[in-house]
DNA sequence: TGTTGGGCTTCCAGTCACTGGAAGGTCAAG
DNA sequence: CTTGACCTTCCAGTGACTGGAAGCCCAACA
């Protein structure tokens, strides 16, 4: 199958197939005579679990480390909870960060009135630290 | 001052300064007659401004609107405020996300005895959605 | 006076993971 | 035989920096 085909029932583009393709994570189609590329089945099998890996946030880099395992049927399972649990503690740091963030400018845009006057702890916050 | 002092007082590194000068953020500074960079207190004050905004998260664009309404005397609190409340909005659905990524890893992981044998619930899942 | 070391200058390239677009070849249908 | 959708490659841009090369400037010390 064309590689339009492949990008729909895998939820990749296109585009970003082609680019898969050039920084190796996955390996070069096969063409048709015509220099199309050709997608078999489990070509787009393999489309499709990048594409989940990619939206639980895994790196292009942690995605072909993923593969890898995959594709090892002597893979140990500590590997790739390793991968995973390190992600997991990602997220998590960005979450607390996040979340502190979110606190503070709930604290600030709670306490600026909003109305047509310049007086504003958000920006007397941003001034000087203390607000 | 040159722009290595500033870079210190502010918490703006100085190769950033140069970048924020360059993309308009902040106006071109002066020079010495040898063409160093020279700062003022004032400018270091608006560098550590835009610290404490993208330090919470703003992006560029957004901490140069705030720059312009602090710059403002005679602005509406309420143009501040909308602008704090539609990041708020934004943190809060990456934390939404991520929170569900979090979730959904931490149930694949804790399914996941990993050891070393090769079954694993991660790789299932990405493999096939159900897991 | 010479030189050493640090700081400053500009400019180009790289990061991450794509995305947009130009210029042009291919294919099936009407 | 043409239309329009598809495919190809290649280059450039995104955000917000960061690294590094090549070269100028300046204060201090022998």
């Amino acid at each position: 199958m064309n590689i339009g085909e492949a990008a729909r029932r895998s939820g990749v583009s296109a585009k970003t197939i082609r680019y898969y393709e050039g920084i190796g994570l996955i390996p070069a189609a096969g063409r048709t005579r015509s220099g199309y590329r050709a997608y078999t089945a489990n070509e787009v099998e393999t489309l499709r679990f990048i594409q989940r890996a990619r939206s639980l946030g895994f790196s292009v880099d942690e995605v072909g480390a993923l593969l890898e395992l995959w594709r090892d049927r002597s893979r140990a399972s500590a590997d790739v909870k390793a991968i995973a649990l390190r992600h997991v503690g990602e997220i998590e740091r960005k979450i607390a960060e996040l979340d502190s963030i979110r606190r503070t400018l709930l604290d600030l845009t709670t306490r600026c009135c909003g109305d047509d006057h310049p007086d504003c702890p958000i920006l007397d916050r941003l001034a000087s630290e203390v607000g």
